[in-house]
DNA sequence: CAATTTTGTGAAAACGTTTGCATTCTCCTT
DNA sequence: AAGGAGAATGCAAACGTTTTCACAAAATTG
């Protein structure tokens, strides 16, 4: 199958045609004030009759806009992530702009490459939910310098940024979480934490310490773990965790991905859930709401924070073509505790 | 906080401190073999002192060549979708792509405008699953013309399309879910498919019909119902399927979100699964393996349909710098049967 | 040592669009 | 009728890079 690749038409091809001169039919096209009307419809008519598409790289280098905005996500594939992804994609197509999607896989070194990347290809703007590991975060030093917004959002900078942040309320969502153990009953409260190299872990853990506090539980430290939030190292902590009596009654796991590894474990043990413990996931990861017992959880509304994420963005992109830059701010996205039937008593 | 915004350094700026022309300083920074080792030193030395990026838009300009790769999906967010764009962009940042992402959101005007707005950019290549509504595909016809790289897949064109097709193989997954049901014992099956405008849902019938002929079960059409696939149009049909006796006692669903729904009423109306009904879905949603009881599905291997989709688009992209093109070739990629409780008799 | 090849570099054009400024033409105004 | 205003368009430069062609200098050859 040869195929005779025809040439792109450009404005010069549709102003050959008519007679007139490309300056005109880029201002025809571009529907300015001063082109007759005339002129106008006879060049859209002749653009539509060759096919033409205007070549936007022309267009964004000429105008060093590319309507193109960047986003750094550790996996695209996570719950949380996607969502937030598929809110982000369709708020910026109705404003008019791509997204170039990028997945760091959790590794700081892609991370670097890909926003590396992402300057080259002069984004207008860029997006970024960092790496569990980045603690070092000058690869993005030259969106700062060159003035082209950034907004960090989930994992945000733990150091002062000067960039927007959109972070998720991991304070009072650790802090729901601890209150309800709590108020559930619960006396041996355990939990598990992801890294506090990472933004999240921190407020989430210091929430949910101070509602342990509140409620005259003192956090006992031994029953606290953390590492990274996968489904082997939580059944390797459970089985410390439940290696010495007396066991825990109420866990809290940062992830929903533990808290379903919980109740693997539970099964295998004969653990019944909540009666011998009660347990509280984070996300509210789909399949939190399906396992039996379903898995009571935090919601963080990645809808709304695609919403936010998406506004400080615009706002950075208003004020960039009127050249003032705003100040670092910092939005804070709610977040809910789903009750569900792992921490409810008939 | 103003930010003096530095302007980006070119290549001409690096020229003229080494007082040297553009046209060296390019051949130096693309490695070219006719420039001596001290110049590219010297260069490569400057350009990391003046901070220089690339302006990959005036670089593609000259070249018509943007390594960027557009990508149209129904939802970001279905599983599916999320793990093959996953498994795409991990597999094109490797080869020096960059991946544009688009959702139509199931709606075919969006899909038109996406396709457009991707014809813009100059993507090298466009990767498409198609909504559930596409019927008409001329809107890719301009990359078909222009020699543009297109691959379908999942969702693809039913009739003859001049593009490369990366598909699941559907009758094979609706042949073993309706044969693994007549092993099981059923003999009044039901099943829900998708509209068959789908290219999908046309496929899994067909296996599925055969399977049950095979095994000497009529497939009984009055048991058959084609709508979208959703939780709620799930519950309705399931309501009409178990008004009159004598009940189904086995049922495929073309989805797992449709599988999860039979659950649900099932725990409503007393259904015991797998005893009084059987049930297998489809994708091997996470929600499948986590549900009390698992459910039977179909798995689709989205890690498979990633390296698939990447092939072909790699082997369209070089033969594109050779001119030559491909004939139209379709890859099938494998699926399987994944058994669990809802089809487990203990 | 002259002739030839090789090596390294530069000048300029090109990619397709946009835009400041200049220009033409028409239509008023007094 | 001269001058001015306004409307519609054109000219040419610019965005930053790559590449063809040409050319000088250096190295090689006989």
């Amino acid at each position: 199958m040869k195929k005779n690749k025809k040439p792109e038409s450009t404005i010069v091809d549709i102003a050959r045609e008519l007679g007139i001169s490309a300056a005109t039919v880029s201002r025809a096209l571009n529907d300015h004030p001063k082109i007759s009307k005339r002129t106008k419809e006879r060049v859209s008519q002749k653009a539509l009759e060759l096919g033409y598409r205007r070549n936007q790289l022309a267009s964004s280098l000429r105008n060093s806009r590319t309507f193109t905005v960047g986003m750094i996500v550790p996996r695209i594939s996570m719950f949380f992530h996607a969502e937030v992804i598929s809110g982000v994609q369709n708020l910026l197509h109705r404003k008019g702009y791509n997204l170039i999607i990028c997945q760091s896989n959790d590794s700081d070194e892609i991370e670097k490459e890909l926003a590396a990347t992402l300057y080259s290809s002069r984004v207008d703007g860029v997006l970024v939910a960092s790496t569990l590991y980045t603690t070092d975060y000058s690869h993005f030093d030259v969106f700062v310098e060159k003035g082209i917004p950034l907004v960090f959002y989930d994992r945000v900078p733990v150091d002062p940024y000067p960039a927007q942040l959109v972070e998720g309320d991991e304070y009072r969502g650790g802090y729901l979480a601890g209150e309800h153990l709590a108020q559930m009953g619960c006396t041996r409260i355990a939990a598990i934490f992801g890294l506090l190299s990472c933004s999240l872990y921190r407020g989430r853990l210091k929430g949910f310490k101070d509602a342990l506090t509140a409620y005259k539980l003192e956090a006992d430290e031994s029953r606290i773990y953390f590492h990274e939030l996968t489904h082997e190292n939580a059944l390797k902590t459970l089985e410390i965790l439940f290696s010495t009596k007396p066991y825990p009654d109420g866990l809290f796991t940062a992830n929903d991905t533990s808290a379903l590894a919980m109740l693997d474990f539970a099964r295998q043990r004969g653990i019944r859930i909540p009666e011998d413990l009660k347990l509280v996931g984070y996300s509210n990861d789909p399949r939190a709401a399906s396992v039996t017992p379903s898995i009571t959880t935090i919601d963080q509304f990645p809808g709304e924070v695609a919403i936010q994420v998406v506004d400080a963005l615009g706002r950075l992109l208003e004020n960039r073509t009127k050249s003032i830059l705003e100040e670092p701010r910092t939005v804070v996205t709610p977040v809910a505790l789903i009750k569900r039937q792992s921490t409810n008593p008939q």
